[in-house]
DNA sequence: CGGGGGTTTGAGTCCGTTCAAAATACGTGG
DNA sequence: CCACGTATTTTGAACGGACTCAAACCCCCG
């Protein structure tokens, strides 16, 4: 419950550079002239946070966007009993915040660092103004978040048919993309960012529900876990999995 | 399984005033300049449906988006195995598709009118236009999709968290704000735009449990049904069943 | 070495599902 | 207008997946 370190400050860094930066050319901020670049070079606030840092908290204003440069992040969602959920993961090269900049400027969420991560803010001015002067901007956010609301509807019906073993399959396939190495022998290894808790959020289950079904994907030879580390001998034995229930 | 009318041919009628609509004002085409209402009001096509005919098809390639004047939608979406499942309505005064036309321009839903119904539909090229020459309608389609965004994560948060009779009070209060008449007596009266299937399927569920729930809901003094009619006696008795959950 | 959080295991229970059949509503043609 | 066939809704019984509660376990860190 308590969730390590607390402080949302953290130390400036030297910037990176927008013109150069990998991500920009892969993400909306791709629609930019060279000359907003130069503002989104010039205005952006770039900050580190270590592992269990926040970058914003549910509750505060929201006062502009995040681009994440490096690292991975948890989004999650208090819900009145305090009851702190994982909705959803970022990752470098995503944008996040947009959604509750754009629906009325308060978080609904908090962003928690899962590792090392460094993230550049863009404040509310710069973004008015970038949005203003280059329309595809906003196209592009309009694609972002209508493929943010597929995705939310997808989870939504995948919920109500799958089985939470089957939606395990869906995760691990999901996170392997990101996180796995493939070894010599062909099989696959990685290290999960999440706790258990955390995977049962994202299932919408428990973590004792995850624990024996952990169990059960050992026992059928699926995948091997051992704490947050995950061998996947196999990956035909995983896609297996989600073959069964949503063919 | 076979809905009804096939058709999705509908009579072209007397044309409705963009100017005059008393739906504009409160939708994301308020942001439009005079002359742009002009525009609005010479390209739209409007059409009118039977109840079972549908505005648009999964599949079909989306080719600019809807208002709907009068009436009721069902929006449903069809799984690999065929199954069609109700994902969302949509009413007077709302537009829709406009989902599948930012996010790549096919839909993943089919739209069946509930009732007759009334629907505006503005081609590609106009909203492109419009939204090239008034930033604030790109604003507020992304409003609008943000928010679409968060209803559907909350949903997807209760229905991992609430019980299906919760939710079915949930969805009842959601459609009396629109459906409810309120009587002499105090009670409150309405007629569902919905099959039972259709409740299954918003709160992912089945027929059967739905009919339990409705003969529980019965039993506790909450709801009387008979078909597709409702009486709610007492409007707190239903407001206490989302209490005691989710409070 | 002794917490303490996170994780695993166990037992029992419940909600919702599945399968099957009866009952009711509905549209159509005679 | 009624009879009939079909689709929808309701009821019943039995099963099962996931939850709850509770205790043991384990690993990391001070």
């Amino acid at each position: 419950m308590a969730r390590a370190n607390d402080r949302t400050a953290a130390a400036s860094v030297p910037a990176p550079n927008c013109f150069t930066c990998q991500w920009r050319q892969r993400s909306e901020w791709c629609a930019l002239a060279r000359e907003d670049v130069l503002v989104l070079n010039e205005h952006k606030i770039t900050s580190t946070f270590e592992q269990g840092q926040f970058v914003f908290r549910q509750g505060e204003p929201c006062n502009g966007v995040y681009s994440i440069v490096i690292g991975a992040v948890a989004i999650r969602k208090t819900d009145p009993q305090g009851h702190a959920v994982l909705v959803r993961m970022r990752h470098a090269g995503e944008t996040m915040g947009y959604r509750d900049f754009f629906a009325g400027g308060v978080f609904t969420t908090s962003a928690e660092a899962l590792e090392p991560t460094r993230i550049c803010f863009i404040d509310k001015r710069s973004v008015r103004m970038l949005l203003d002067r280059n329309p595809a901007l906003g196209l592009g956010f309009l694609k972002r978040l209508a493929g943010d609301l597929q995705i939310a509807e997808d989870s939504l019906l995948m919920s109500a048919a799958l089985t939470t073993r089957t939606r395990m399959a869906h995760l691990l396939l999901a996170l392997k993309d990101r996180y796995a190495n493939a070894e010599a022998d062909g099989s696959l290894t990685m290290k999960l960012p999440l706790s258990r808790q955390d995977i049962a959020d994202i299932l919408g289950s428990r973590t004792e529900t995850v624990a024996r079904i952990i169990q059960a994907l050992e026992k059928d030879g699926v995948a091997r876990f051992s704490g947050r580390n995950v061998v996947i001998p196999d990956l035909d034995r995983l896609l297996d999995e989600i073959e069964d229930e949503s063919a």
